[in-house]
DNA sequence: TTGTACGCGTTATCAA
DNA sequence: TTGATAACGCGTACAA
């Protein structure tokens, strides 16, 4: 590794010259300047990120804590957070806890290790320790997907969207409505499936039948609505995201049901895999990039110091395709 | 921050003393020990990451380079590399390029500056001058999908697998087969590409019609698809990536065709999306899961100057579902 | 306009 | 068994 010594040896310069180059900051000739900069580029010169960052007591990293990477949503989300901090010259530390607390609870510690400037997280547990630890350590933290009880979150009305899936069902006069969902533990879900029940509290109904469960992979969702519909038959299936409600189609299918003639099936998130099934999934769309790219910047707005950025507003659409139809 | 001299401090010891026991190093009394570990609990504290690379020389740190995480393969590999490094007590440092040759310039300087102790990466292009400088600077890379020119590489036979897909087809007795691919810049998509004409060509065959497209999405897919069966109607379509094929599935549809009677489709990788469709996506599965735990170790060995491990079996496996058929 | 020297938080060497 | 101290690479007062 090349340090600022051998720059400046070569440069005939000394280090703190070729620090103030680098750094763009103070007087340096400009003959000066042209030598170091020379000197830096056939050198491939990277200033140690460490020993800076010990220096100047600013890591310029950002904690990523996600519930996992290889579920799609997260993997868009995290793109788009990794994106949009690159873009203001932020380097991300994406981290996985694949729904683990032990593993979340490395992870604070990791991050707490390498002095994170801030971090962005969509907790497993709202109670976790790991949350507590960072605001322990004072460092600026936005929650995202989901809200945490005294932090600056980026979320969209998860009760809300629930409330949207329901109502479209019900102006297309279905009345007997049943609900899949996973995973059961996830905060989101679970304010989707509030949303749903109020909505059709509303209208004097309740769910004719909810089946939760702890996997969120296809099989698994398929295997809840296959449940469901060996118990009671529904004109209608809400999935409290895509993949339940894909499930839900498969399970229709294998059972000889034809989808949305005999059962209408509607989703959440509008990943890209709601364009998979045919006919597409019917699904109330969430902003993921949006959320990404709002996150960010309300992070580096608390990192600043700026005054608190209002909260952003987050449209749910419901996204009308193929899977859902008059009773 | 607190920091080794706070716990100092609190227990009563020298730094050194605290440093031992932190780092389970030499000789240190039970009485001591007990209070100082007391200590670290109470404080929270954690060895500044920057600082203990800079003494030790290790950031225990792993890069990984990937063209983007918002592609479900990639995010996947992600997690499995992530979960793999952080079982053997790595932190990951997951670097998305956004397939941009100046994103990926930026993130290998990010990578050098950081002193990772090794590297895990799917490069966009195999001339990239990144490649270049991590070599330069000797940090231990291993080739993760695609392989790179001098380099360790963890990777399935994409040749191999495109003549599986083509002879998959053929067996079936078809003759007239088209290929719809995406991204066409992509490495192995160029070798499943090359594998199915090599294939076709032993049994005097050529691919009826390959449409090949820059972009990877959905959308993109169909368009590809749509395009290739507006000109000519082949009795069987390959699709280089599941997601192409499932374009293929729609394009179909919407021509309407019905899949397989008068059309067969087969993907490549068997992405959990495989299974959205109905019928389910034929595919040649390969193991993206064993694909990331295998370049951790090969990485690991290296990292560790340990006998370079022999190439890891990378089976391909044809997953016979429902969109082919006898023609 | 440039250079010297200190300190950031650790680990490791050497003495005690 | 413990402690004092010299690096590690950098940024920045301060001196020149």
């Amino acid at each position: 590794m090349t340090k600022i010594r051998d720059i400046a040896k070569r440069a005939g310069a000394s280090i703190a010259t070729v620090s103030r180059v680098v750094n763009g900051s103070g007087y340096v000739s400009a003959g000066m300047r042209a030598r170091i900069e020379a000197a830096v580029r056939e050198l491939d010169y990277r200033p140690n990120a460490g020993a800076r960052a010990m220096r100047s007591g600013s890591s310029r990293m950002v904690g990523v804590l996600l519930p996992a990477l290889d579920v799609h949503f997260f993997g868009i989300l995290a793109h788009t957070v990794e994106q949009a901090l690159f873009a203001r010259g932020y380097q991300a530390m994406i981290c996985s806890t694949a729904e683990s607390p032990e593993h979340e609870a490395a992870y604070v510690g990791a991050m707490l290790a390498q002095q994170v400037d801030g971090v962005i997280m969509a907790a497993v547990a709202s109670d976790g320790a790991g949350v507590g630890r960072l605001v322990a350590a004072g460092v600026p933290i936005v929650a995202v997907d989901r809200a945490l009880p005294g932090l600056a979150a980026v979320a969209v009305d998860h009760h809300a969207g629930g409330r949207m899936l329901a109502r479209h069902l019900l102006d297309l006069g279905h009345r007997a409505i049943g609900v899949v969902g996973a995973p059961d533990h996830s905060a989101p879900v679970q304010e989707r499936l509030a949303g749903i029940t109020a909505e059709l509290a509303g209208a004097g109904l309740a769910p004719v039948a909810v089946r939760l469960g702890a996997e969120h992979g296809f099989e698994a969702c398929r295997a809840l609505a296959d449940a469901l519909l060996g118990e009671v038959l529904p004109t209608a299936i809400i999935g409290t995201t895509d993949m339940a409600a894909i499930g839900a189609i498969h399970a229709a299918a294998g059972r000889g049901l034809v989808v949305p003639r005999d059962l209408s099936v509607i989703g959440f998130d509008d990943l890209p895999a709601a364009r998979y099934t045919i006919p597409q999934l019917t699904t109330v769309a969430q902003p993921v990039r949006e959320i990404g790219q709002a996150a960010v910047e309300r992070l580096l707005a608390l990192m600043e110091g700026k005054p608190a950025l209002p909260p952003p507003v987050l449209a749910l659409r419901l996204v009308e395709r193929g899977t859902t139809g008059r009773v």
